[in-house]
DNA sequence: TCAAGACGTGAGCGAGTATTCACGTCAGTG
DNA sequence: CACTGACGTGAATACTCGCTCACGTCTTGA
């Protein structure tokens, strides 16, 4: 079978619709434009991939394995909660500067134009790191690490919570706009400063006097 | 001047936009139908709006400002921050129960497609609630109700991105499904639960043992 | 060297939709 | 009661963009 397209070049494009994608959404973004960027005609992406729609959900699953790669490893190990929270948040900002538009990409399918998706969507990307971080608060509060008056499964959605939001204040327009009047300008660029403020805030949230004092005595 | 459309019935208008608006996105959203809905001419709706886009900017400051109204009253006053606190999260249940789209708005403009406006939207929606916050936490500090060895910007931040992303968790699609992942579907019906576990989170991460002992001598 | 057919090309088709404007309607005026 | 013009109407317009397909080009194999 001939294949004049190089696999160099099928990534080219991807690349290319994921920074359009970012750019416009995937209602706004427009595949003749995407086409002439990437340097090959239309006819081509209708060739290798599904219409718009399923370029864009390949585009979607390129920058989705893209972050989850970032993330993996945080979440391997048997780490305590806190060592683990700061690999997360480090993963985080690492990815972010690298790769701003996989997290754009990823905010768009929580917007209206993906809502018939929503609930597949949510299942496929969610599914793992809410098993896991569950898993992790759970096994923290057997430990004693963390304490046990609270509910694991809330506690998980809250720190994914913050996690989320921390990748979007990092990598999407409005919210970077956001994070600058909470926090300044210079906050942005002091990784070094959000990482020792978020670990006070998760630190002290997991853990109360009472938690604390058995292993005192 | 004659005006035949009624303050209501210009009420009405804005409310079909939101609903539009809300279900297909900026984009997919048509005008047509949204006049239709609306009982009244497309015409009319070029008459008293700039074109779609200003439509839509109309919409949008019709559902702001009611979020805004919705937890002005938990912003005011003097309480504790926890008292606070909870004013805040029941608002935000409330107002998610009455007016889910007003949110699914707010987080539309989140989005790729209003990227331009990130800036401006940005300053006049999270102005306000920034500087409230930033307040509270920095006047909790000082009374010693919370830890001080914390910055009280990045920690309004904090603060805020958890009541985002609760906001955002009885509205929207996506999140609503990603809710339900972490928390079971019973979870979106249990509202008092939330209440409870999202305070014993904020509690705890506002304090530590350190700045609570000097309490208890 | 030369079919044969695999593959990419991109002008153009057509459906969808934002926007306009010629017209009808009706309240106010003299 | 005729006239005026403010106002709403919606068919028509103009334009955008997803998608197709007739064509040219290049690889392969005999």
């Amino acid at each position: 079978m001939l294949k004049k397209l190089s696999e160099a070049k099928l990534q080219e494009i991807l690349e290319t619709g994921i920074s359009e994608f970012a750019a416009h959404g995937p209602d706004k973004a427009n595949i003749n434009v995407i086409a002439k960027k990437s340097g090959v005609s239309v006819g081509v992406l209708y060739k290798y991939y599904d219409g718009k729609e399923g370029f864009f959900k390949a585009c979607l699953k390129q920058a989705l394995r893209a972050l989850e790669a970032a993330i993996e490893e945080a979440i391997q190990g048997d780490d305590k909660i806190l060592v683990r929270a700061e690999k997360l948040i480090r993963a985080i900002q690492r990815s972010a500067k690298e790769n701003p538009n996989y997290n754009v990409l990823y905010h768009e399918i929580t917007a209206g134009s993906s809502q018939r998706h929503a609930a597949t969507l949510a299942a496929e990307i969610e599914g793992i790191s809410s098993r896991a971080y569950v898993g992790f608060i759970a096994k923290a509060q057997e430990d004693g690490d963390i304490r046990k008056d609270i509910n694991p499964r809330l506690f998980a959605f809250f720190f994914d919570n913050m996690l989320t939001m921390l990748q979007f204040s990092y990598s999407c327009e409005y919210y970077r706009e956001r994070f600058k009047i909470y926090c300044g300008e210079e906050m942005l660029a002091d990784d070094e400063r959000v990482v020792q403020e978020l670990l006070k805030f998760f630190e002290s949230a997991f853990t109360t006097e009472q938690s604390q004092i058995p292993h005192k005595r």
